[in-house]
DNA sequence: CTGTGTGCAAAGGGTTTGCAAGTAC
DNA sequence: GTACTTGCAAACCCTTTGCACACAG
């Protein structure tokens, strides 16, 4: 099986392109949210004007979510919930000022708030700031 | 009196200037959380370059708090628990995709969650996009 | 005189867009 | 042939930096 990438696509009306497939494996397969520089690097073949496309599509098909960790540049990840047409990412992240990784942390769902009165929630995105266990350790 | 804000910056061991107090007061009064072309606007006759070290020199002071909410620039907004080196906004942000204002909500504390053994966290941040009650009833 | 603050212009980093060549159907 | 995809270069936005002038102590 060609690990179904193709089919996620199809099923979005996304042709499945060479570097669509690349760019879906890469993120998929990645354990840390990655930014366009890194998919930069890791698919140096692929031109970063087609990386943004991609990545453009994908969050509009809600295949693939994007949020800032302060990093200054975006950082993606694929949509565990995606289908319903929700976009919600539902684990906090973790980015480490010790060794700028952003990190996921599956096991810690965002806490849900109660909004005042008339907002329309879509999405919400929690992100802490800190020291990761590696680098709280030798501090 | 003058607002105090001279006070503030002397507090902090910073030289009263008047482009200081002129961001001071602007973010101070302000309803909601402004960029750096939010402040460039308000305060036309302040260079942008100006206005950046100012805001690099509260960050550092503690005295004004950035975060990134999506909208590809920063916001800033005063510390409310400044003082104690403390960095931490307790309140969570909204971000509303109608009509592209940031929101602070005072009262929506954000909940505390409880991180993997190791993890040093210092400073969270949580920010909910969607529809405020205008956007939203108009949709 | 010395140090600090400011404006102007330029550089920098990250992302997107115009356009033309290439590919698939 | 037609529509879509990609790479290249340029543009764009936001922010910071270099430098020189102005000002205060």
């Amino acid at each position: 099986m060609k690990s179904g990438i193709e089919n996620i696509l199809a099923e979005n009306d996304i042709a499945a392109t060479p570097v669509r497939v690349l760019v879906f494996k890469t993120l998929r397969e990645s354990v840390t949210p990655l930014s366009m520089a890194d998919l930069e690097t890791i698919l140096d073949s692929v031109d970063k004007s087609s990386i943004s496309r991609t990545l453009s599509l994908f969050r509009d098909h809600h295949l693939v979510h994007a949020f800032s960790d302060g990093s200054g540049s975006m950082k993606y990840e694929v949509c565990h919930s995606h289908g319903v047409g929700e976009d919600k990412d539902t684990h906090v992240h973790f980015r480490c000022e010790g060794c700028g990784t952003t990190i996921c942390l599956p096991e810690v769902r965002i806490p849900e708030v109660v909004l005042p009165e008339g907002y329309l929630p879509m999405e919400s995105n929690y992100i802490i700031k800190g020291y990761c266990p590696d680098c709280a350790r030798h501090r």
